[in-house]
DNA sequence: TATTTATGAAACCAATCGGTTGCAAATATA
DNA sequence: TATATTTGCAACCGATTGGTTTCATAAATA
């Protein structure tokens, strides 16, 4: 089935994995040991972000580094866009209030 | 149970919903109009959106209207944050490399 | 007042989710 | 070579999800 990004980080475990190895990459075994859950379901984990690519795998030998794909966060960044322009029109309007009150006060 | 801006936005009926209703309000049944399922169904996706704040409504006699609280789409903007910061400093990174490129061109 | 309209809530259902245990395969190490 | 380590995959399980149909309620309208 196709994958989301956006189903990707519904999931609290999957958005704690994607800020760990931000900056880093690691094992699976390593991710899991900052999870209260089997490796398994890390692995689980990493299945899927892999699937929307979201993460990327490099082997080394019989240990595989997980990392993230920074790029592909800029789609929620990319979706995001359409409100922002809503949110930042909405305190422009704020502003204008703000400077009739001031000038208003002169 | 507790619900959670990220898992409300994990479904794409939801994201459509959100979208519909960013710039003008909208009763169940108009919103309804625009997709493939029962009112029922678009009102259970209202209810969840309605949990997390994602939504507020305002009732006019027997209708009730949904708008988007695009205060709180600010928090997956915050969400983001954290990894603007990495995929900027990347920019910067190539930014340099370039630089570097045209400078040894000289 | 009787009827239509707009809506939420409840009961139900198949599919999916996030987790587990158990296993097989591949690589490193004794 | 025998053993330990790292990993992915399959089977299973209870809870949740997104959908449906059915019903109750409140407001508008004939």
């Amino acid at each position: 089935m196709r994958r989301d990004i956006f189903q990707a980080i519904a999931d609290p475990t999957r958005r704690a994995i994607i800020a760990l190895i931000a900056f880093q990459a690691m094992t699976p075994n390593a991710i899991a040991e900052n999870f209260n859950t089997t490796r398994q379901a890390v692995s689980k984990h990493l299945q899927i972000l892999t699937e929307c690519r979201l993460v990327k795998q490099e082997q080394q030998g019989r240990e595989i580094y997980y990392s993230l794909e920074i790029e592909k966060m800029k789609e929620i960044d990319k979706w995001l866009g359409q409100f922002r322009k809503i949110w930042e029109s909405r305190f422009n309007e704020l502003d204008k209030v703000l400077l009739t009150i001031k000038s208003n006060k002169k």
